[in-house]
DNA sequence: ACTATATATGAACAACTATTCATATGAATG
DNA sequence: CATTCATATGAATAGTTGTTCATATATAGT
């Protein structure tokens, strides 16, 4: 790290420096953003957003090892992202936030039109 | 990959691969979430969000070297999130998509409920 | 032209991550 | 209680990624 910038608008520095949110909550929201951002884990979401689905159903729906999927789950799991539910050996995952929902369709909709124009 | 999976419930993954969105449009939201799954580049967009920045500037107000900053810059335009304007040596970045706000703030939104709850 | 400054970029390296493979756990069933 | 089935998990590996360092490009000033 260097510190040795001409430091070319000190006042919009300032400013801005001012009105930047905490480094905390941006880095929490960027974690966030790490766990969307692996096609399986998005892939899970969208298909627990449909419905509840035990892991097998999952990986034969995703195409991949039960293994591999429950990884994943563990991660969203730890994320507070989805929750489980266990009947007998079966295990069955929903998603355990609204938000995430929304952020997901926001994110669809930017895709969508990035498209278009 | 393995496909010796024993289905558990054949109708319940009929239906959700039925419902499911296509996977190209998953994989370019997580590809567009994997951009923003990076503190350093949340930080430049939160940046970005209050005001113009230039190089130099966005190195000194996050601590950082203006060569690590300029690669990340790199991937957001790349990603088409910021745009860049000229005016001499100096090149100015700014968001270039209203879409961006929106989900950062529905997740600021998750993250400071999560801190309650 | 020469120098200083602002930014960009290629190569290298360290850190991280997703999948696979092997195996463990835990519950139902005969 | 041994076996089968659903899921979880640890270790290993291959691929990816962010930062640094060195250097290139480009523009302004002298």
């Amino acid at each position: 790290m260097e510190f040795e910038n001409t430091v070319i608008h000190e006042e919009v520095v300032a400013r801005v420096k001012e009105k930047m949110p905490q480094e905390e909550p941006i880095y929490e929201v960027s974690e966030l953003f790490k766990v969307f951002g692996d096609s399986t884990r998005s892939r899970i979401i969208c298909a627990l957003h449909i419905e509840e689905l035990c892991v097998n159903d999952l990986s034969t729906l995703l195409n991949m090892t039960q293994s591999a999927v429950s990884h994943q789950l563990r991660i969203l799991r730890q994320a507070r992202l989805v929750k489980s539910r266990k009947d007998g050996r079966v295990v069955y995952y929903s998603l355990d936030d609204d938000h995430i929902g929304e952020i997901f369709s926001l994110a669809f909709a930017h895709i969508m039109e990035e498209r278009e124009g």
